[in-house]
DNA sequence: ATGGTCGCCGAGCGA
C-alpha cells in the first residue's frame, strides 16, 4: 500500500499537476495540505474520476488539508484535539480499511511559526500557536499509540530535523523550521516511538520536500526536508520503501513542496 | 539583494 503527502499550495491552482501525479504514480493514499479552498470549492469530482474517496477539511484562503483513499474511509476526524477554539483546518484522521489490517492515517499542516520574535524581542504568537500545536501533536500521538495499531502521520510539519535536510543550516539558524525548540518537539515526538519513514529508508544528506518560489531555490537545490511520514511501530514493521518524487517541482506551474510516499506491506 | 515569487483575492498577508 503507497502512501502519500502532498502539500498543493492551492488545490486549485494545482489541480492539473495533482492528476497527472496521481495518473502516473497511483498512490492508495493521499494526504494533502494547503487547499487554500473551503470544502464546496475542492475539485472532488476530478479526484473522485480517478478512482479516489475524498476526505476534506477545508477553509477559505489559508490552510486546509484532505485525505484521498481509493479503499473506503472510516472515523474520519477532522481537526487535532486539545484546542476546541482553534479554528485553523490543519489536521483530518481516518481509518483507512484495506480488507485486512486497517491503517489509521493522521493528515497535517504543521504551523510555520514565523516570525519567531514580535518587534520587542518578545516570542511572536505565530511562533507560540506552533509550539502549542505541537504538543498537542504529541499528546495525540501518544494516545494513538495506546491503541498499539498502526498508523501514519502524514504532511507539512514545517520542520528541518536536522542540519543535513536543508541545503545551508546557518541561513536558517533562528527560522522557526529549524529552531531549537522547535526541532525539539520533533525530537519529542520521535522519542516516543514514532519512526521517520524516509530516515530508515536513506542516510544521504541534503534530500528535500521543499524549494521556496523565490531566488531561483530549485535551480541551485537550495531546499528543506520538511514534508515527514511517521510511523507507529506497528506500521514501521511494514515500511519496505519511502521515496520524494523530486521531479514534480521542475514541472510547469508547480508547488514549492514535492510529494514524499512510502511503501507498507500489509500482511495478508 | 531590506529583494526575490507565488496564491489568496482584488490590498496586503502568508509562506
Amino acid at each position: 500500500m503507497k502512501i502519500a503527502s502532498f502539500n498543493v499550495n492551492s488545490v486549485k491552482a494545482r489541480l492539473n499537476n495533482l492528476t497527472q501525479w496521481l495518473s502516473e504514480t497511483n498512490p492508495d493514499v493521499v494526504c494533502l495540505q494547503e487547499l487554500k479552498c473551503v470544502d464546496e470549492a475542492f475539485p472532488r469530482e476530478a479526484i473522485e474520476d480517478l478512482g479516489y474517496n475524498v476526505a476534506v477539511h477545508g477553509q477559505k484562503t489559508y490552510n486546509g488539508v484532505a485525505i484521498l483513499s481509493k479503499f473506503p474511509m472510516e472515523d474520519v476526524t477532522p481537526r487535532l484535539p486539545g484546542d476546541d477554539s482553534d479554528e485553523q483546518a490543519r489536521y483530518i484522521e481516518a481509518l483507512i480499511s484495506t480488507g485486512t489490517t486497517p491503517i489509521r492515517v493522521g493528515g497535517l499542516y504543521l504551523p510555520n511559526g514565523n516570525p519567531v520574535h514580535t518587534e520587542d524581542g518578545a516570542l511572536h504568537e505565530k511562533y507560540t500557536y506552533k509550539l502549542a500545536w505541537m504538543d498537542r501533536l504529541i499528546k495525540h500521538a501518544e494516545i494513538l499509540l495506546t491503541l498499539e495499531e498502526p498508523f501514519v502521520l502524514a504532511g507539512d510539519y514545517n520542520i528541518i530535523p536536522q542540519a543535513e535536510d536543508c541545503h545551508k543550516p546557518s541561513a536558517w539558524k533562528d527560522d522557526a523550521l529549524f529552531r531549537q525548540e522547535s526541532r525539539d518537539k520533533f525530537r519529542k515526538l520521535i522519542n516516543l516511538g514514532l519512526t521517520d519513514s524516509f530516515r530508515a529508508c536513506h542516510t544521504e544528506p541534503n534530500r528535500y520536500t521543499f524549494w521556496d518560489y523565490q531566488a531561483g531555490a530549485w535551480q541551485k537545490d537550495n531546499g528543506i526536508r520538511i514534508d515527514h511520514l511517521l510511523l507507529s511501530p506497528q506500521a514501521a514493521d511494514m515500511l519496505s520503501a519511502c521515496d520524494v518524487d523530486k521531479e514534480i517541482r521542475g514541472r510547469e506551474k508547480p508547488s514549492d513542496h514535492v510529494p514524499i510516499w512510502i511503501e507498507l506491506d500489509i500482511p495478508e
